[in-house]
DNA sequence: TTGTATGCGTTATCAT
DNA sequence: ATGATAACGCATACAA
């Protein structure tokens, strides 16, 4: 049940093990005789070479590690796929960690990637620089994408979240909307604190209700979206339009909005975070801020191929876009008082 | 830059590589002298134990492989989630490689995976079985999970697609369904292929209309949904429900739905494949065949570690439900003639 | 062009 | 309880 090894073939091609190994990995010169001999006889005994055995030799194993948060995520599903496309073009196995948005499966699969000596990582990190850098002290290339740790120096690839939740929040207030409802991210991550902060300071600027109350501390999940929604509707004073930090928590929110018999658009103005095609599907359809994550996982590898051959890349910033659909549409009552 | 190794531990530990490995394994008897001064040292010295080697000498790399068709179908990220959080549980760590709907890349990520000597292989495969045998000859224990290749003898976790189709189609004729248009899946995967003919058996043993015409060929991504639903709402007698065999199709046909201005439920029934949470928002919700993704998961990391123990695990075949919401409302002109 | 010998980092064997 | 040594499978430096 052992596998075949290189010897196995050399000794069927009737050669040294050096040899087979040149033939097969087709670098040095080798002659036409010993190449017919070891193909053949590697292909009659089926071998493959064992990865672990080469990586232990040269010192890379052409593999790259991704850490995500959850891949049920649409954004981060999107994401893994271009990284994962992106890498297997020069070569490399993508191997993936889910989180789970937690810091103690982040740690474990950290470790376990290390272990396995990826020779870059990717990630979508959470929680406190000294945390992080502990692990991976400069140990191996890593960018970070969509989020980052604040200390921690790295390029990274991330989107612009101030501008986007900046671009909606003013296109509420120009519609009208004085109280505009917020579920937030986990402030254990970049972006959950980014989105809050450029909402407080997009509601400070428009001159909306900063009323503290108006924000609701979600996880990402589509469950405290929904918890969200119930406590802002709940308010004494309600809100006149919803605004959700990602896309699982905006199918929560809308929903509980459908539950009720909330008309989104009409009843409730509803901005999403991330651009899904489901959304679009929705009547009316969400006005979303949006992004293009394949070039963001694109990119991301590519920041990191070049760090792995010893060149320092820029971090990049993609830009947001707010699409604007039937979620958002002019208040008929006129104009803001 | 070289990380380091056991023997830089032992020596600042003051022992022979031996003891080192001992005391970090914790297998064999050391003294208390020795453990101490070995986790001091490796500790100080932030070892971190180089899986490839250690897989050299051992002959399991605590490695599982999950092949999937594509992980930005819900479907399929969920039971990536699924997979990897059961086999976390049992220390293994999950390989993933995205077909992304091609025999080429599934039959080099295969070929990547067997390299790398994962301890067990996880597919949702496509394409005929001499072509995948081939590659895998019982070199490592498999489990097919969703989908199977006919032929290859081995264990599987599958959803009951003919009873899921027979319900839907039962539950469309029974409404007064006549005409009854089917968005199918490629037919170089079991379950395009199951679920079409279940469907066609239904259809004629519901004695609903048999047009040829009235089936659509799709390849489980969301634009042939779209494609599909125009193609069958331009026929000369258009069906007055639609059957989409996987999540993604139906929502590139509810999209076109949308466009077209033909509200679901009342001009047109849909029943959607695949129960994903954004369904439940659209107006009217969508009827689904629904299943236990997270057991299905679950299931094929069970039978996958059974296999690996040496034992011959039976087939799993889970129900599918089908959930009535609104999109599938009675007609209210009364019963079929 | 080819073979021999050596080492990658770890663990199992066999002494002591 | 511990150390020296060999071996896992492969790729390369060096010799021939």
């Amino acid at each position: 049940m052992r596998s075949t090894t290189i010897k196995d073939v050399a000794k069927a091609a009737g050669v040294s093990a050096a040899t087979a190994s040149r033939v097969l990995s087709g670098h040095s010169a080798t002659s036409e005789d010993a190449r017919q001999a070891v193909r053949k006889a590697a292909a009659d005994l089926g071998f493959r070479p064992n990865a672990q055995a080469r990586s232990l030799r040269k010192t890379s194993t052409q593999t790259i590690g991704l850490l995500l948060p959850d891949v049920r995520n649409p954004f981060f599903a999107d994401l893994a796929h271009a990284v994962e496309q992106r890498a297997r073009e020069f070569g490399y196995l993508t191997l993936f960690g889910n989180a789970n948005e937690s810091q103690q499966q982040q740690d474990s699969y950290l470790d376990v990637m290390l272990s396995q000596r990826v020779d870059g990582l990717i990630a979508a990190p959470q929680g406190e620089a000294r945390h992080l850098t502990g692990l991976l002290g400069g140990e191996v290339p890593t960018v970070f994408v969509d989020r980052v740790v604040d200390g921690a120096e790295l390029p990274s690839v991330t989107a612009d979240n101030t501008g986007g939740i900046a671009d909606a929040v003013r296109h509420l207030t120009a519609l009208g909307h004085a109280r505009i409802g917020y579920i937030a991210g986990p402030q254990s991550t970049s972006t959950g604190r980014e989105r809050l902060q450029a909402y407080r300071a997009a509601v400070a600027d428009t001159g909306a209700d900063a009323d503290a109350s108006l924000v609701y501390l979600g996880d990402f999940q589509s469950a405290s979206g929904a918890a969200g929604a119930r406590h802002l509707l709940d308010l004494p004073n309600p809100p006149s339009a919803l605004l959700a930090a990602d896309s699982l928590m905006s199918i929560g929110a809308v929903g509980v909005c459908n539950e009720r018999g909330l008309a989104i658009g009409p009843d409730l103005a509803f901005v999403a975070y991330d651009d899904i095609e489901a959304f679009t599907l929705l009547n009316p359809a969400l006005t979303v801020i949006a992004h293009d994550v394949h070039a963001m996982g694109r990119l991301a590898v590519d920041l990191l191929l070049a760090e792995i051959a010893g060149e320092a890349p820029e971090s990049v910033v993609l830009p947001s876009t707010l699409i604007i659909r039937g979620s958002t549409p002019p208040l008929p009552e006129g104009n803001p008082a």
